[in-house]
RNA sequence: GGCUCUGUAGCUCAGUUGGUAGAGCGCACGACUGAAAAUCGUGAGGUCACCGGAUCGACACCGGUCGGAGCCA
């Protein structure tokens, strides 16, 4: 059985599934530990923007997934999902319980569900997206249009990055993009626990966690990975890496295009952004159980649907 | 006290020779299988500061009131 701890960052996660790990533990006497479903939190040296849980708190509970890659390295699920299912299946092996907790919807399925990722070619990407450059987007939106209405209807004309892998996958596949859709099946059971809580209290959380942040140092963190054409002093953060909030915001700050207090701000406003799109993601997936995440007993409640 | 500028959507602002208003951002909702904290789509918000006047008709013209900014005293 895989337990998952989701919902939209700022909410807790984190702090409940240690919570879930230890009762779980001395409930089966079988160790319980965490893999993070977290597309930024896999970066070594991205700490405090991420919000991961310091070494130090951990309560000696294993988490897998944090610090696998290097800032200027590149992710991509189909990599995360490769890595993330080992950890899952060691855990398994040695008798224990694996609690996926993460707010990267598309990575939480990627476990949970059964999901392939069709390949990738560099040099037919490439292509595509020299063909974008030169002939426009929409000229690429054409063709889909053409091979895969489906796909082309879902995707939009203007949403060139999945235009392009979506013809991509079809070069590779000789099948329409939309052959094989997700289905939401479990590869194994597992139950899903959803945090939630009002709007106003995410608000207020969300200013409140970005002021520890910068009280944390997050503007020196920034300043120490990013190169220095990036107005940093380190090795420099990568396309994925530099589009995190907390660090996307902070670099305009480094190269002096805007306050310090604009950037905190923005942190602040991106930050509840996301969680919008996080609940909106997670939403739709009615196999998950909501609970308040400000319940006094939500450890409870959370045992209660796993049992 | 005098002069000049100014008051349009939650915020910053457009608004052509008068025919009852737009953008960006925010906000809400949604899509989403290799950058997913990404990428993209839809929508709700305005007695155009207030009062009066001329006009068939004013956000736009005239007068006044109130509120900002600056300059001169």
């Amino acid at each position: 059985m895989i337990i998952a701890v989701v919902g939209p960052t700022a909410t807790g996660k984190s702090d409940c599934a240690l919570d879930l790990a230890e009762r779980l533990a001395t409930e089966h006497g079988t160790p319980v530990e965490i893999v993070s479903a977290d597309a930024y939190q896999q970066y070594i040296g991205m700490d405090i923007g991420t919000a991961k849980v310091p070494v130090s708190e951990r309560r000696g509970i294993p988490h897998h997934q944090y610090d696998v890659l290097s800032p200027w390295e590149d992710s991509t699920v189909a990599d995360y999902q490769l890595r993330a299912r080992q950890d899952i299946a060691a855990i398994q092996a040695r008798g224990g319980i694996p609690i996926v907790v993460g707010g990267s919807g598309l990575y939480v399925r990627a476990l949970l569900d059964v999901i392939n990722f069709p390949g990738r070619s560099e040099s037919v990407r490439a292509a595509l997206e020299e063909r974008a450059e030169r002939e426009g987007s929409r000229s690429l939106f054409d063709e889909l249009e053409r091979r895969d209405i489906a796909a082309a209807t879902t995707i939009g004309p203007h949403n060139t990055r999945r235009i392009i892998r979506a013809l991509e996958v079809m070069e590779i596949t000789g099948q329409p993009y939309s052959a094989n859709l997700p289905r939401e099946e479990y590869v194994q059971p597992a139950v899903q626990i959803g945090l939630r809580c009002q709007r106003d209290v995410l608000v207020d959380r969300v200013e409140q966690r970005v002021r520890l942040m910068d009280e944390a140092g997050l503007f020196d963190e920034v300043a120490g990975l990013a190169s220095p054409e990036q107005g940093g002093t380190g090795p420099g953060l990568g396309v994925t890496a530099s589009r995190a909030v907390g660090y996307a915001e902070v670099l305009p700050y480094l190269r002096g295009e805007c306050t310090r207090a604009e950037a905190l701000e923005a942190i602040a406003v991106n930050t509840r952004q996301l969680a919008r799109r996080q609940m909106t993601w997670f939403r739709r997936d009615q196999r998950i159980t909501w609970l308040d995440a400000l319940a006094p007993d939500l450890v409870e409640q959370a045992l209660e649907r796993i049992r």
